[in-house]
Order: structure tokens, then sequence, then C-alpha cells
RNA sequence: GCCAGGGUAGCUCAGUGGCAGAGCAGAGGACUCAUAAGCCUUUGGUCGGCGGUUCGAAUCCGCCCCUUGGCACCA
């Protein structure tokens, strides 16, 4: 059976990781945990883009080999992956000999086909800058000092043809709604198409830049970019063997929006049509974070690191901000003061009732989960809204809307907070009444069945504490949500965890 | 200039033809199991502007304004 492919994009080694970088993969691994509740075996990918220019100088300013350097970005960049708890299945590393040989393969096969060619390209280049200048980079019609003096030169270098899939690859977007996630960037990448591609440049000669994969045709060049970075997405699910049919087509490539055009809706379809291989299912191109106030917050000393937040608040607080806050495909202000009030609500709703449920388990019910004895008015209610909830956020879920299925996911636990003020057990629990006593327990297993359910439907989100909860109501590890969404007593006659705090207070928490 | 996103309560945003919504912030209250948490009540909006379609428009159409981003062999 073929497995549910995900990927991010490849980080490029160059830089350290940061928010963005988080994201991506939080998003994917969100996405990834929702597959696998609802049963699919996931194959999910991230990885690293190791080779260019700004690599190898990076590594020349340091004075050590580029792959030594590129090692301890790895390094970071995989420290990042498990300090957010994401449960990526593989990553690749475009040095890894795996990727090198299906590069190789394809330049050489595309060659063959008459597909690549040698050509002359003309241009501008800036020896200080060590780049190609543009048009656009011109202020006020002439170079800016910082590249220094200007040139036009010639160089010869390799060329993919990309003008003659134009029609195709309109028609394609056009014809698959799906393929590209949200809707509007479709619109982008065909407004781009209305104007004759230029064929892309893949290569440079090795007097300018040498940390790449060799040509397999021609010595003096490496490839460049886009025939190395792309064709990670293949090349790590072993493309040409048969584990490869067991992933391909790949049902999510996760990117930003600064990567869709024109690299991954244009470059990518066509380099995968022209070695005969099928396109993706879907692109999911997400927004960026904007460092709103970050001027302010410098100038005042109080600079927020994003990433320092996982260390004070945890990797799932960090988790449910990111999903909660950003609607999927559009950008996101970011700043400490959102993160305190999503921080508030996950310590005050969801921590604190479990705090009250676990208190009053413990003080009135000996540490165990009692029965359901009535079901009225306030217990129908719950379920009612219960049974509105639960497949609609699966179905949020499904379609990439998680800040409203953590919002509804809230609204139903604000429900069950709700519910413990209408019954009030603490009161109940001074009656002699025999009737009393069925009431407060009753209360008690709504209260815990309110909070197992929520947890079953946070679990792709904040993963531990969703554990965490498990494992003080009782229950064995949750893997799916097959079964586990209905309204049941199969907590009845559990033993309740000890009384815990699941998000303390900032200052708490660091202490 | 062209293209796209956004413009709804003090803040962050839901809401695609049927009485303007949520959370937070603000105000008042009852309670006490709980992380001074939770619960109840409540203040607060010409839905960017103008025109049009419609019995009815935040929503559909036209024009305009503000704002953010993109505009190719750049990673």
């Amino acid at each position: 059976m073929k497995q549910f492919y995900i990927t991010t994009a490849i980080d490029y080694a160059n830089g350290m990781p940061h928010l963005g970088h988080a994201y991506e993969k939080v998003l994917a691994d969100v996405i990834s945990r929702v597959r696998r509740m609802r049963g699919e075996s996931v194959h999910f990918l991230t990885g690293l883009d190791e080779h260019g220019q700004k690599v190898q100088q990076s590594a020349e300013r340091k004075g050590i080999e580029p792959l030594v350097f590129c090692d301890t970005m790895a390094d970071a960049f995989k420290a990042l992956c498990v300090k957010l708890e994401v449960s990526n299945d593989d990553y690749i590393r475009t040095t890894e000999v795996r990727h090198k040989t299906v590069v190789e393969k394809i330049l050489q096969d595309l060659y063959d086909q008459g597909v690549i060619y040698k050509a002359k390209y003309k241009g501008f280049y800036s020896a200080r800058a060590e780049q190609f200048l543009q048009e656009k980079d011109k202020v006020e019609g002439a170079w800016p000092e910082i590249y220094g003096e200007v040139t036009e030169i010639s160089e010869e270098n390799y060329f993919f043809k990309l003008s003659e899939h134009q029609d195709w690859l309109i028609d394609y977007i056009k014809t698959h709604e799906d393929f590209i996630f949200p809707k509007f960037r479709a619109k982008q990448v065909l407004e781009f198409l209305k104007e004759p591609l230029n064929d892309l440049c893949i290569s440079r000669p090795k007097e300018r830049l040498n940390w790449g994969i060799e040509l397999p045709f021609d010595v003096n060049y490496v490839t460049y970019v886009w025939f190395d970075a792309l064709i990670n997405y293949i090349s790590a699910v072993g493309y040409g063997s048969e584990r490869f049919e067991n992933c391909w087509p790949v049902d999510y490539h996760v990117i930003g929006k600064d990567i869709l055009v024109p690299a991954h809706a244009i470059y990518w379809p066509i380099m995968l049509k022209a070695i005969g291989v099928e396109m993706p299912k879907s692109f999911v191109v997400h927004g960026w974070w904007l460092a709103a106030g970050a001027k302010m917050s410098k100038s005042t000393g109080n600079t927020v690191e994003p990433l320092d937040l996982v260390d004070t608040f945890g990797a799932d607080a960090f988790r449910y901000f990111l999903m909660r806050e950003m609607n999927v495909g559009q950008d996101s202000d970011f700043s400490q003061e959102l993160f305190d009030v999503r921080y508030n609500v996950l310590a005050n709703d969801l921590g604190n009732l479990v705090s009250r449920l676990l208190n009053m388990g413990h003080r009135y019910c000996e540490g165990t989960v009692p029965a359901m004895h009535v079901e009225e008015g306030p217990e129908k209610e719950l379920k009612a809204l219960w049974d509105a909830t639960g497949p609609k956020v699966l179905e949020l879920y499904d379609g990439l809307q998680f800040h409203t299925a953590l919002e509804d996911i809230f609204k139903f636990i604000a429900g069950v907070n709700r519910y413990a003020e209408v019954r009030a057990p603490w009161k109940l629990a001074k009656s002699e009444s025999a009737e009393d006593r069925k009431l407060l327990e009753t209360s008690l297993a709504v209260m815990a069945e309110g909070l197992r359910l929520a947890s079953v439907l946070l679990a792709p989100v904040i993963p531990s504490t969703s554990r965490r909860i498990e494992v003080l109501l009782g229950l064995p590890e949750v893997m799916a949500f097959e079964g586990q969404l209905d309204w049941s007593d199969c907590l009845k006659g559990n033993t309740l965890g000890e009384k815990v705090i699941l998000f303390p207070r900032p200052e708490l928490a660091k202490a």
C-alpha cells in the first residue's frame, strides 16, 4: 500500500535555524501525526541543502572544509527537530551519496535526451559580490557601490529546456484544483506563466563554484541549486527502485510562499515531467511570521528569540502557539505578548481543568474514575457539544484549518469547565444524600471523559501533553482516532495519577 | 505600473446572500474543587470609502483609498 508521503523544503545550510524553519517542520509534523492517527502509514521527510556558494564561503571564513561546516549545521537542524518533537521518518542531506547518484543519473538522462544543452550566457557580473546582477539590482539606473566594479561578461553554461512545457503546465494547474493550497497561490503561478519561460541555467563553472555536484557529462561544471535541491524529494525515497513506488507521488510538499514561484510550481513539475515521473499531488504553501514591533523590542533590549520560548515553556506550548496563531497560507504576527495570551489559555483552561479533576478525584473518590450514574440536562448538553466538535475538528484538520480546529477544541474544553460549575461537585461532596453522591461521581466521570476526548483530538498538536493526560487518566497510549472519539464510560475504574501542573506559570517554569 | 493577500470591537481574528460574532483586554457579580485559575453578566463595531444588483449585502458587481508581499535564470 502506498504511504502518505509528506516533505518540507530542505533548509539551506548557510544560516542557523529560526522561527520559519521551526514552523514549517511543526506544520508538516502536525499533518503527519493527523494522518498517522487516521490510520495511514506516513513517510515524513525533511533535510538540508548543503551545496552552493554561500556555504562554500562560510566554510572558508571559518577555515574549515565545507562538509565539516555542513556537519555542524546538520546537527543544529536535526537538534531543532528533536527539540520540537518533529516526527520525521528520514533526514536527507544533499551531500549524501544516495542523493548525488540520483542527481547525476537525472542530469545524464536529460542530457542524453537533448533536454539539457550548452549555451552562452551573458550578464552583468560583480566580482566583489561574486554573483550575476539583474536590472532590478540597479538603483536609479546605476549599480550600487556594494557591488564594486560590474562588468558584462559572457560565460558558457548548461541550460534546461522549459518553454516547451509551458502550455501543458498551465493546463495542468487549471485542471487540478488541489495542486496548490491555498488556491489563490495558483493564480500567482498562472500569472507568472503568462510570460514566456526562458530556459533555466543549471550549471556553474568550477572556477566560480566548486562546492556542488559535478555534471556527469562535463567535469568543468557543477550543477546549481534546483537540479540539486529539488531532487531531494525523490532521491530520499529511492528514485529508480521499488521503494519509490511506495511513496510517490508525494501527497504534500510543504513549502514557504517565497519558493513556490518559480521553483516548486514551475521548475519542479517540468523536471518531473521531463524524467517521466508523476506530478506531486499538492503543494501546501504557508506564509511568514512577521516580527511585529521588532524594532521597538530591540531598542528596549527586550528582543525575543522565538526558539528560546521552547526552553522556557516547552515544545507543546510552542507548537500550540504556532498552530493556533497562524491561518495556514496567511502571514502572522509573532510577539511575546501574543504567545503569552495563547499560553494562558493552555494553562488556565486545559492545565487547570486537569488540576481540578485530579484534585477532586483524589479527595472525593479515592483516586479512581467513578461511574456515570445519571444523564440529565448538563450531561446531555456537554455530550451534544462534543458530538458537534469531534467530527468538525477532524474535517478542519483534513482541510489544514488548524487554527479554527484548535479554537473549537478549546470551546469544548471551556464547555467542560462550564459543566463543572453547573454540577459543582465540591458542593455535592458536602451532602450526605445518596443522590448527591451519584451526581458527584457522575460529574467527575464526565469531566474525565471530556478531558480524554479533548486530549485525543489534541494529540497531533501537543503530543507530549496528550500523552501525559492519558497517563493521568490511566490509559494506554492512544495511537489512532478510530474508536477513541466516541463518548463512553471507558475510564470507569481507572486510577488517576498524582496531581501535576501541566503548564506552569512562566516564573515557576524558570525555577 | 501589473498581480496577489489583508482592511470586521481597544488588540488578534472567525464569519461568502437572511437579526454583526469569538477570544483577549475593560467593567460588575456569584462561587471556592483548581495554576489568584474557572463560571455568570456586561461596555464596546457607519464590517476601509462611494456607487450598483437584491425583498435583503460584511458577503455579489464596479470604482477608489490604505497596507503587505511578488514581478524569473536570486538562495
